[in-house]
RNA sequence: GUAGCUGUAGCUCAGUUGGUUAGAGCGCCUGGUUGUGGCCCAGGAGGUCGCCGGUUCGAACCCGGUCAGCCACCCCA
């Protein structure tokens, strides 16, 4: 049995699940394409490179949760972590003029190598998006709305967004400084990781969630008020853009994010249904270095994770609810039948679009072939055995009153589609 | 990578202080009409008790290891 068990962090998905993804899909769709974004598939993996060079070196990301192997050539490939660097790859490689804008939309599978837990997979799935090329505040609030009408189309209520700004890299500097000001004397009091933050990486010390930490990090100097005048007149503008449309948004000035790339908008939409994973979604302004001393680009993205979608939906009570296998069960009694039965789905599965039509080939008894009709959830049953072969009719069977006509083949499709009119 | 909990039939789970052929409900199959489902009744199939090793006269149960799942830390989607 085990060696049939997906690989850890991986799971087989069947209807009615499906169903939901797809649910997720086709709302992505609808929605993106509003706002004038369009669909963008890239390969599931890329060159190592491309992942390193965007992600930045330093980041968990890359340092221990890459799928990284080496192919026949022994070039190192990776499986990819992230939607954004495939997609700011793809964009480098067909051209972006000046001036010119990409915005593009995604979904599909990432993988990290990371220990499973609630809300987190080794092969996870993302819908996210990317608008690249332009440097606006408004394309911030813009993006952020999207991602709360697609959360509302999927009737995903009670999030939350969570917005903060990181500045311009140029106002980093007197940031940190202020940060290792205030958290050097209270370092001996904080976690091990902390501590190691403290020249590795202050800023991650806002966001720790060891208890004494955070308690530490909560009076911790406000970055929005070390801000330079441009930094600050970008983020207030993004407010003001999310306030005009209506967008409900806290401040969550300890929001940091765990990308090297992110300048100014930083955000996350929260949702109470996760658990400790409780992010449904993330995603902020970034720049972007291209190999080749080309220019850097700038775009807003985000990604949302599709399980944690699911999982939100879940708590809500939105599952969708499966489908009958079979609108139509085809039962052929004897060996006779079978032949005639294999032809008679088939003609009516193109006369009768729209219904679900199965045949049974079992040869089993008919008590048993109904039974199974009713387990399919089938609504007409078409029962056809030595007798009905001879008078070129069909035994129908109707599934809910119990009731049985016979009707000449002839006149089938049109009884079909008159019976069940969804066809 | 670290910690906790869990692993018995297809599914959800019982299994008393270690004691003979390991149980229930649901599901599945067959029969109760030579060609008629659901409800009911009768019968039946189905389990190396995750795996390996140890203790013991004897292990689903105790011990060790291992694998897997869940959840948390970490990180994030």
């Amino acid at each position: 049995m085990a060696a049939n068990e997906p690989l850890p962090g991986t799971a087989d998905i069947w209807e009615p699940e499906t169903l939901d993804w797809i649910e997720l899909e086709n709302n992505a769709r609808d929605v993106f394409h509003r706002y004038s974004y369009s669909e963008l598939r890239t390969p599931i993996f890329e060159r190592t490179d491309v992942f390193v060079r965007n992600l930045g070196n330093e980041t968990d990301v890359v340092q221990k949760e890459m799928y990284s192997f080496n192919d026949r050539g022994g070039r190192s490939l990776t499986l990819r972590p992230e939607g954004t660097a495939g997609v700011i790859r793809a964009i480098a490689f067909r051209g972006l003029e000046q001036g010119d804008e990409a915005r593009v939309f995604y979904f599909g599978p990432m993988f990290r190598g990371e220990r499973p837990a609630a809300g987190r997979r080794r092969q996870f799935h993302q819908i996210g998006v990317e608008a690249v090329g332009n440097d606006s505040p408004w394309m911030d609030a813009e993006c952020i709305a999207m991602l709360t009408q697609y959360l509302d189309q999927l009737g995903i209520s009670g999030s939350r967004v969570m917005l903060n700004t990181r500045g311009l890299p140029a106002d980093r500097p007197k940031i940190s400084a202020a940060l290792v000001e205030y958290f050097t004397p209270h370092a001996p009091a904080m976690c091990e990781d902390c501590q190691r933050r403290l020249s590795t990486n202050v800023w991650r010390m806002l966001d720790c969630k060891n208890p004494a930490c955070h308690d530490i990090a909560l009076k911790a100097p406000n970055i929005v008020d070390l801000l330079g005048d441009e930094s600050r007149g970008f983020f207030t503008r993004v407010c003001q853009g999310l306030k005009d449309l209506g967008v409900s948004y806290e401040l969550a000035p300890r929001l940091v994010r765990g990308l090297d790339y992110y300048i100014h908008t930083v955000f996350e939409v929260t949702h109470p249904g996760l658990g400790a994973q409780d992010a449904l979604a993330g995603g902020g302004r970034y720049r972007i270095e291209l190999p080749g001393g080309k220019k850097a680009v700038e775009g807003i993205g985000f990604a949302a994770g599709m399980e944690r979608l699911l999982m939100a939906r879940a708590s809500l009570g939105l599952q969708t609810q499966p489908n009958a296998e079979a609108d139509v069960m085809v039962l052929s009694l004897g060996d006779n039948a079978l032949l005639p039965g294999l032809q008679l789905a088939q003609q009516l599965r193109l006369d009768c679009g729209g219904l679900r039509i199965k045949a049974d080939f079992s040869g089993r008894s008919l008590k048993a072939q109904l039974r199974g009709a009713n387990k399919a959830g089938a609504k007409v049953a078409l029962i056809r055995g030595d007798d009905e072969l001879a008078q070129g009719s069909v035994l129908c069977r109707d599934m809910t009153s119990s009731e049985q006509e016979s009707v000449a083949l002839s006149n089938l499709a049109a009884w079909l589609r008159g019976k069940l009119p969804t066809a």
